[in-house]
DNA sequence: ACAGGTACTGCAAAGGATTGCAGTGCGCAT
DNA sequence: ATGCGCACTGCAATCCTTTGCAGTACCTGT
């Protein structure tokens, strides 16, 4: 049903080389020819088919994105980034959402991979074994995690968490409490030795209240400990799980920021809607989607290039209404 | 570099078509070639080239998801939906953002068109003109919209403003306010619709206080006149609006619901935790995702049938702290 | 013993685009 | 006038799979 190259071949009175020519190669043909062939494009609307292509070069044109739950604001954020980036390049975009499940992650990679040149996972809950396993013969840029050999895009977790910690010490608090997210989670991690050495260098004290979910439910669950432990300050491993701890503070009559201080990381749309505002670590999440399909265009040019296949973003404290000078003990 | 269905063939020793054969129409092939292929199929990792078959069987396997706004939990939660179903039934999703823009959406719809079997169009801002156009040439499935010969699943509007009507009036209110969404939005017109069916019924009064984007902002703009409309409650068309009113009431030091009572429609993650909690209708929304995808692949193995592709699914009340009694006058 | 089935299996074409190689035609230099 | 080179264009093979048709072998009934 749709116009083939033939067919425009025929109306313009070329041979369907000359057309594929005509289209990719526009130097190598004569500018009347070329002329003759736009316009037989034009006319039949011609759109070369993708699978045929496909086929000779082995490009489908596709590229895969795998994130751990579309419902989390901040992976749709990324998701908006990687798309709105591939569009520019004539590139389409498969979702695929593994719903928290570590091993519907691999499943779901290997079948995805075969479709597509190259696929980007966005923090992968996969060990590093499984993902090298992956890399062997796919392309594949690291969204929020590092592994060896693969590029990535990361966030500079240890900065962000130095300025958390400077704000909260220029407040006054002297007693800060952290909470953890998945204890598989490479951010957590990360965030936790940047904390550390944040806080030693402040000469501050820190509790760490354990690993939770990174939802709402995980922050609601870690308040009492939060409470317990004294600290006059905590900080989130994000801001699902800060606002699930404000909503039990609110609960339990704690008054934030006057008893508690709370500051999240991400800045998700509903960090400013929350009650107090949240103070938190803004990370730029289109952005580390954009730059995840870059790296990925990149590595499918050129399959070889090792170098240069790492980038950091910063992040930025947003100071809001959720942190506040520590109460005198 | 991946096996092709050749070397399946050379390994069990028949020809290509008896390989695809003893894969695609099993009790065609006798049972003891079939499991010498399944071996050999086993010991290659062979999976078909899609593109391949896609090119003779002028399916690709693929559908395409466009939508306004991914960022937007209402529609990430569909998303989810869609892409759920589909996985079980080895479809890819591509998922495109248009970023709420109606001219993005055409283009879009085009490009993508091409490459999928079949597409899904979440809260198309397009006109009817458009979309029958689109649905020419290409498999198409509607969420909440109608439009005239196109499958779709929507929302059942006037059932679920009834409900929220009936409890505000149970409540005591006799004055209620309607914030509505985009004027171009089908949704909108037809809560609209419902609402002046139910407030009649009822006999109470509805004051319109305008459109709004459906957008947290849309509800702090539409804050003040809610107030001036002397309403005793407020439904909007949404709960991004409806928590952006909250914060707006909030900021003017307005109770809710002491003074004012507040309703909202789709019960997205952050209704529960705003403050107050939200009242609100919920609508099932992997529900419509999935639907979606049942109509769109029922219409690619009969492109024919028209007949009963029109799903609508219901809402019901959330009822949470954002409602109580009417104030006394 | 032979005709006619039955049950499999293989051949070859088709699907649409790309690309190495082989022309074709023209201009220019000698 | 002839030869050479250049610029452009076309032929045909190729990518991998599916499928209509034809072929083979064996079996059954008479």
């Amino acid at each position: 049903m749709p116009a083939t190259i033939r067919d425009v071949a025929r109306l313009a009175g070329v041979s369907p080389s000359t057309v594929s020519r005509a289209l990719s190669m526009p130097e190598m043909v004569n500018a009347a020819t070329r002329v003759r062939v736009a316009a037989a494009v034009e006319q039949l609307g011609y759109q070369p088919n993708r699978a045929a292509r496909g086929l000779i070069t082995g490009r489908t044109g596709n590229i895969g994105l795998v994130v751990p739950d579309l419902a989390n604001p901040f992976f749709a954020s990324v998701t908006k980034g990687v798309q709105a980036r591939a569009r520019r390049s004539d590139t389409a975009v498969f979702v695929a959402d593994t719903d928290e499940d570590v091993t519907a992650e691999v499943g779901l990679v290997r079948a995805l991979s075969k479709q597509v040149d190259g696929l980007i996972l966005c923090s992968p809950r996969s060990g590093d074994a499984d993902l090298s396993a992956i890399a062997q013969d796919t392309n594949v840029v690291l969204v929020n995690r590092t592994a060896e050999g693969i590029p990535g895009i990361t966030y500079d977790n240890e900065e962000g968490m130095r300025q958390a910690v400077a704000h909260l010490v220029a407040l006054g608090h002297r007693r800060l409490a952290w909470v953890g997210g998945p204890v598989t989670s490479w951010s957590t991690q990360h965030r936790g030795i940047g904390l550390e050495n944040a806080v030693a260098d402040h000469g501050v004290e820190l509790s760490r209240v354990g690993h939770f979910g990174p939802t709402y439910e995980g922050g609601m669950a870690a308040a009492d400990q939060v409470v317990a432990s004294g600290a006059t300050a905590v900080i989130t491993y994000n801001d699902l799980v800060a606002i699930g701890l404000l909503a039990r503070l609110h609960a339990r009559g704690i008054s934030v920021p006057g008893d508690l201080s709370v500051v999240g990381v991400d800045d998700i749309a509903m960090s400013r809607m929350a009650r107090p505002a949240l103070t938190t670590v803004r990370l730029p999440k289109q952005e580390a989607g954009r730059i995840a399909v870059e790296l990925l265009l990149a590595l499918l040019d050129d399959p070889d290039s090792t170098v240069d296949t790492r980038g950091t973003l910063h992040g930025e404290l947003i100071v809001r209404d959720s942190t506040g000078p520590a109460a005198s003990p």
